[in-house]
DNA sequence: TGCAGTGTTGCTTC
DNA sequence: CGAAGCAACACTGC
């Protein structure tokens, strides 16, 4: 699912390939992901605004248009953007240039496109298109003060400069409950789920069922450490695609091989050799090394 | 075959 | 107020 490391990835794709560019039109045959305005609204106001930026703030991508509006997309679990060409045969789109979007069976949920222009003429047939298997992606688009407050109750982001250890350990002291749960809300950091938690708890050598406020100052440093080693390492080979994320042409991530814990249960331990496990806490499984990260 | 599991967010409930 | 449960979906695996 995509989470900092899979945003962060689909973003540097996007700038790369669609900056500049403008929305033509919107197909979509589930307009309830278009949560603000409504479908006919958002296609109105969506036409001929020009894709002038393109960031990510937690696990939300923005693009901000002419005129002043922003296109805000969650992803959620099985979201991914792809740019492509499809056609529209028999009420089905059909990938018209073989590789990943033609082949990769998670890329055929596509639920709603974009046609783009490039400002060429006659312009190009290429489209934005969002793959979403469940179909819980979130679609808006807002204004500047909207935009504002839909991303104000997030917290800092894990990987900027300003993030330091000092600002860390403060954040977790001034909260309570388990380590996992925690480094997963993101109204404390922003863009962790439940991959890079488990992942960074691996590396930190900590049970993700610990206290924060049991937690010591070494403890906290380790896990501040290995919450940056791991996404940094995720986002430089472009994300995990266990099961849906891909990048926009289509391709698979390469963190998956890296993985220490996640889905990995009744697997080795890459560091001691110990069984994994995995415990539910809060109705999500946590994977961990009993050997490793002791309770 | 049917039903639990998958995991993000927001809403409801207690 | 906060924690817990569940719904929004659809596909997989047992």
């Amino acid at each position: 699912m995509p989470e900092l490391p899979e945003v962060e990835t689909t973003v540097l794709d996007l700038q790369k390939k669609v900056l500049g560019r403008t929305f033509v039109d919107v197909w979509s045959d589930f307009k309830k992901m278009i949560k603000k305005p409504n479908f006919e609204k958002f296609k109105k106001e969506i036409k001929g605004k020009k894709i002038q930026k393109i960031w990510r703030r937690g696990k939300n991508i923005i693009f901000n248009l002419s005129g002043g509006l922003s296109l805000l997309i969650h992803q959620k679990l099985t979201g991914h953007l792809l740019l492509g060409i499809w056609e529209l045969e028999k009420g089905k789109w059909q990938a018209k240039i073989p590789g990943p979007l033609a082949e990769d069976p998670m890329n055929r949920f596509l639920h709603l496109m974009f046609w783009l222009d490039d400002g060429r003429h006659p312009p190009t047939t290429q489209m934005l298109a969002l793959s979403d298997l469940r179909k819980f992606a979130k679609v808006e688009l807002l204004d500047q003060e909207e935009l504002k407050k839909e991303l104000s109750s997030l917290g800092p982001e894990p990987l900027e400069k300003s993030f330091t250890f000092e600002k860390f350990k403060k954040t977790l002291e001034s909260k309570k409950g388990k380590i996992k749960q925690v480094l997963m809300d993101q109204e404390i950091i922003a863009g962790i789920g439940n991959i890079y938690s488990d992942e960074t708890l691996w590396e930190a050598k900590i049970h993700p069922f610990r206290e924060i406020s049991k937690l010591n100052e070494g403890e906290i440093k380790r896990i501040y450490g290995a919450m940056q080693k791991i996404l940094k390492k995720a986002i430089e080979v472009k994300g995990e695609s266990i099961s849906d994320f891909r990048r926009i042409s289509g391709e698979k991530g390469g963190f998956d091989p890296l993985r220490k814990v996640y889905r990995r249960e009744g697997q080795k331990c890459s560091r001691c050799g110990t069984i994994i496990k995995r415990i539910k806490l809060a109705g999500r499984s946590a994977h961990f090394c009993p050997h490793c990260q002791k309770a």
